[in-house]
RNA sequence: GCUGCUAUAGCUCAGUCGGUAGAGCGCAUCCUUGGUAAGGAUGAGGUCGCCAGUUCAAAUCUGGCUAGCAGCUCCA
């Protein structure tokens, strides 16, 4: 494919540069067609994404509705079909203000003023349209075949609230149809899989007007699951060393401001209430409580690396355009943990709580993450603890551990805690933008507010390193991001309801009575459909809908030959064997995971 | 919080020009006792999210509120 770079030479672009810029060029052709239908029209940022484009436009009082992006896309369409050459050219800065200023663009003569005094400015143009970029782009219009517009929303103006909101009208692009189709089918399918549609549909949980917004309920059958995580993180946690405590879900005032989480987040609290003339708030995280404990009586550096862990349920107010399904709450489950040490446990620590978070997402089988090392911005100094040591000391302490350890990850300036810098683990759940599941914080910083201490082999009193970790994140989000990976599909162990039994007949039913009851005695998590409905309409709804991993068809045969006949949710395969057979098997499964 | 969109039966949705409601599934009852992805019949179920306004008349038009969806900002 060939495109037109801005200095005006035409050449071939690697095949994986090539739908970028298809993307790009239909971002430019889409402000094209806004600018013919809306000529009021401002143009900010149009740029190219993961997936498509994008341009941010300025409409004044205007507002878009669905009936109008379709025109912007028959228009679009109809400037392809128009096939107008593309050209490009480069302007000194003084005449790039002025070309811009002369045609009311007043986003792109901000745009010069932020580019160095050295910048080359180039143009595109297409028919009338001229656009201020660097290319590349396609060099006829008719080259972009397959889009569409997918939506508008708002957008400020250079990604500062601060500034005004503009009307970001999003598509999407492809080199052809059948790529367009793919897409969308994939858009259908993501949407099956959301957390949201498959927890309505399994009874997982709810949420209602009158208990509160971000307030989820968890519904018996998302219970068993939330229970079967928590039994399976502590496990683990027993095993490393971690002791777990329970603290409550309130705290002073004092206490998040001698934390300095008062100062930071105060605004993102749900507000203090006044008890006794003390002031409280529901606590939106767990650090000043644990620190609390590890203070409670005097530590000797024998003592440690103390592991502090807890289940905790926490509030935040988070704003309410955040808030999604299970994914993004006001009121969560921290898997927390505090670890305490001294410097030169850091390495060993972090490097276990690494190891812990791979060898939990083996057990879940997640393969589709991405590792971050959160960094402070330097120039922040408002955000940021203000201690350039500790902070270096810090951010090259977790840099060292996690190249040592080998682990593929990307470096963010600005993305740190207040407290000190982090390893952040993100994955992508079915709709929306990336979340963070797992994270890995070291903290110089809080022990010193709370002045800890432990006394080293020298007798001196010296301060502990924190460092706070999270493997599942929280309960509520990792359990929204198994049910889209597992699409509801939950292994043996985690399964809601892990057998299900399906007499054929009312006359198999005392028969099918007995074998739920010796079923459930094992301790397997197993229901009995007794409706008169038929086997075939039973077994959809157990195998479709509740994703029920194990059938049990009990009919006259098995009445006769006193076994069962099983059924494979995940292979729909039957199998006859013996009801202890049967229930061996289920609880290997059920074991094999869930240590 | 911001921008836009949406809200009708338990669920998924239809409802034209303003004339007080429909389907499928589910549920209940009855028939069917049926062997591996929806058997049949009958019936119940709705203050059309909430509160105002316009109108002879509002699910429908307008405003406010609440909640949901997409995106933005934020995310200890």
């Amino acid at each position: 494919m060939k495109v037109l770079y801005n200095d005006g030479h035409v050449a071939e672009i690697e095949k994986e540069e090539e739908l970028h810029v298809i993307r790009h060029t239909a971002a430019h052709i889409m402000a094209q067609a806004i600018r013919r239908l809306h000529p009021q029209a401002k143009f900010a940022y149009g740029p190219a994404t993961e997936r498509g484009f994008y341009y941010d436009v300025d409409l004044g009082e205007e507002k878009l509705t669905d009936e109008d992006l379709q025109a912007i896309e028959a228009e679009m369409k109809k400037i392809c079909k128009e096939n107008l050459p593309i050209k490009t050219y480069e302007l000194p800065r003084d005449e790039a203000v002025a070309l811009m200023e002369s045609r009311g663009e007043i986003y792109k003569v901000e745009h010069i003023g932020d580019l160095p005094e050295d910048a080359r400015i180039t143009f595109y143009q297409q028919g009338d349209y001229i656009d201020m970029c660097v290319g590349p782009h396609l060099t006829y219009t008719k080259t972009l075949k397959a889009f569409k517009i997918t939506q508008q929303s708002g957008a400020y103006w250079k990604n500062d609230r601060e500034n005004k909101m503009l009307t970001r009208i999003n598509g999407v692009a492809f080199h052809n149809n059948e790529e367009l189709a793919v897409w969308e089918k994939e858009q259908a399918e993501a949407r099956e899989r959301d957390h949201r549609k498959i927890g309505k549909e399994m009874q997982l949980f709810m949420s209602d007007d009158l208990v509160g917004r971000g307030m989820p309920m968890f519904l018996p059958k998302g219970y068993a699951l939330w229970q079967e995580l928590e039994n399976y993180i502590k496990a683990k946690e027993r095993r490393l060393g971690y002791q777990h405590v329970l603290t409550p879900c309130v705290g002073t005032v004092d206490l998040y401001k001698t934390s300095g989480h008062w100062d930071h987040y105060k605004d993102n609290m749900f507000p203090a209430m006044e008890i006794d003339g003390e002031e409280y708030v529901l606590r939106p995280m767990n650090c000043p409580h644990h620190m609390r404990i590890y203070a409670n009586r005097p530590r000797s550096y024998r003592a440690l690396p103390i592991r502090i862990g807890e289940i905790a349920h926490d509030f935040r107010y988070e704003a309410s355009g955040t808030l999604k399904g299970i994914e993004r709450v006001r009121h969560f489950c921290q898997n927390d943990a505090h670890l305490f040490v001294t410097p030169d446990q850091i390495k060993d620590e972090v490097s276990a709580v690494c190891d812990l978070i791979f060898d939990v997402y083996r057990d879940f089988g997640i393969t589709d993450y991405r590792c971050v090392l959160s960094l402070r911005d330097p120039a922040d100094k408002k955000k940021y603890h203000d201690d350039d040591e500790m902070w270096d000391t810090a951010e090259a302490a977790l840099r060292a551990v996690l190249t040592e350890l080998g682990i593929e990850f990307t470096e963010e300036i600005g993305e740190a805690a207040f407290y000190g810098p982090k390893l952040d683990v993100n994955v992508r759940p079915a709709v929306g933008a990336e979340i963070t599941l797992s994270t890995c914080q070291l903290d110089f910083c809080l022990p010193a507010k709370f002045s800890l201490t432990y006394t080293d082999a020298d007798g001196e009193e010296k301060c502990p390193v924190v460092i706070h970790r999270a493997i599942l994140g929280t309960l509520d989000r990792f359990m929204a991001y198994i049910i889209e990976e597992t699409k509801g599909k939950f292994p043996v162990w985690l399964a809601p309801v892990q057998v299900k039994v399906l007499p054929v007949s009312e006359k198999s039913m005392d028969y099918a009575k007995e074998i739920y009851a010796a079923v459930e005695d094992a301790g397997i998590r197993v229901e009995l459909d007794e409706r008169g409905e038929k086997i075939g309409y039973k077994i959809r709804e157990a195998q479709q809908v509740e994703r029920v991993p194990y059938m049990l068809v009990i009919g006259q045969n098995e009445v006769e030959a006193g076994n069962v006949t099983f059924r494979s949710r995940d292979t729909g395969e039957s199998t006859t064997v013996s009801l202890e057979e049967f229930i061996a098997r289920v609880q290997k499964e059920t074991k094999e995971r869930s240590r």
